[in-house]
DNA sequence: CGATGGTTTGAGATATATCAAACCTCGTGG
DNA sequence: CCACGAGGTTTGATATATCTCAAACCATCG
């Protein structure tokens, strides 16, 4: 008996594309990790050893620069496959944000699963697909858009995508308050900003009555469209 | 007698995968395409008909505001594959920078033949796979890098993967003189920068003695390593 | 309660954007 | 063959958003 019957992501991470017999191999090549925040599964540069889907927690992917400046190119939440299956280099880092479990695959393993089940290489291709769209779409923002821009367009996809499925009473209905899973330091980082940038971007929002914080890490959306006016 | 069977790209592009049999069956449903420079191929939000294989040329990957700003999200060359398979939506328009031959399929016949042949689903994935990496570490340049460091590491970009395969004498090695396939503007809608900003910069690395500019698009590397160092 | 790490606020510096004009390059037509 | 015009490019002067440096602030936890 595996870990894979009773997996909360069974239907949503690539493993759905996989019957019963199928999961129970792939079942015998994953172990289950926790990951406590500020804890890397890869690092960037590193060979590629491990591929795993996220179960439970949030993670970022980040590269840098050789003086210490930092990019967030991406946050995975539960259900999201991490790591680089078919490649020799890992080409970013992988970090929990909050305490966060994943089952992990050695990528040799994962690799000679993947090629003999055509869908599950397809679902992983889908997800490939989407997060390459979502990515080059972020690239808008850091390129072109202004500090107020981006806080704004990123509060908003923060309100879509930490929503957790099956809880919310409308399915899957973007949150009006939210835990963010960021530090503001990480949010400069994935904004292409400063702390002290974000700082006083979130502050403004606030006195301009369009969100609310009533703690460091909590936001309240107060004014929805006001927040996409601003995103651009 | 289709085209594939003397194609140029047939060995390197995701056709590869294919025996000569199934590249008969996927030749049945393409069809060749050219396109003159700052011709269209697909919409940015329209419905995603089409999806299809470089032959000849370089295309841009751009999205943009309601106000007008552009960003070019990627840059394609003879042997990449465009569109968005399995999914309703094109995500950035595809626009031809200099004349250009494409292999176009409809999105349903690809996506049902690609179905069918996990070989070539599988290159298609590797493809992905590898774009998002890179994409991935454009970021970085976009989110952290100043306006020297982006057009130093731009260039060398370029001199990179501008490199007709099998011309060059030693296999594959970077150029030092090319002809970029960017004006000034698109330069600066890669880089997240204004068209001055770049001239700018094109003028002091020339100035510095770093490149060369002999005519308005061509560039060549005086200095490698200092345009390495200068790309952060 | 006092240390600690993260956050906010402030004042000033600066890289890049903006606005505007001059400058090439190249094709066209007289 | 030269003058002209048009598009793209370079250069210049100025504005400004964001960064940098620094201090004050605030929660949290021993």
């Amino acid at each position: 008996m595996g870990f894979c019957e009773t997996c909360v992501v069974r239907n949503r991470a690539i493993c759905a594309a996989l019957d019963s017999t199928e999961i129970q191999a792939l079942n015998a090549i994953g172990r289950r990790r926790k990951l406590e925040p500020g804890q890397s599964l890869l690092w960037e540069g590193e060979d590629s050893l491990l591929v795993a889907n996220v179960i439970d927690g949030v993670l970022k992917l980040s590269t840098g620069t050789a003086d210490g400046r930092e990019q967030i190119v991406g946050v995975v939440y539960p259900s999201d496959f991490i790591g680089r299956p078919f490649g020799q280099q890992t080409a970013h880092s992988v970090t929990a944000l909050t305490d966060a479990v994943v089952c992990v695959f050695s990528r040799s393993d994962f690799d000679n699963f993947a090629r003999e089940h055509p869908a599950l290489e397809h679902k992983l291709l889908q997800r490939t697909l989407s997060e390459l769209d979502r990515t080059r779409r972020w690239m808008l923002l850091l390129g072109r858009k202004s500090a107020s821009e981006r806080i704004a367009a990123f509060l908003l996809d923060m309100s879509e995508r930490l929503v957790e499925p099956g809880c919310t009473t409308p399915p899957d209905a973007p949150h009006q308050t939210f835990d963010l899973p960021f530090s503001r330091q990480q949010v400069a980082d994935v904004l292409g900003l400063t702390i002290e940038t974000v700082s006083r971007q979130f502050t403004k929002l606030k006195s301009d009555g369009v969100i609310d914080l009533p703690s460091r890490r909590t936001v309240t959306i107060l004014d929805r469209e006001a927040l996409e006016d601003r995103a651009g």
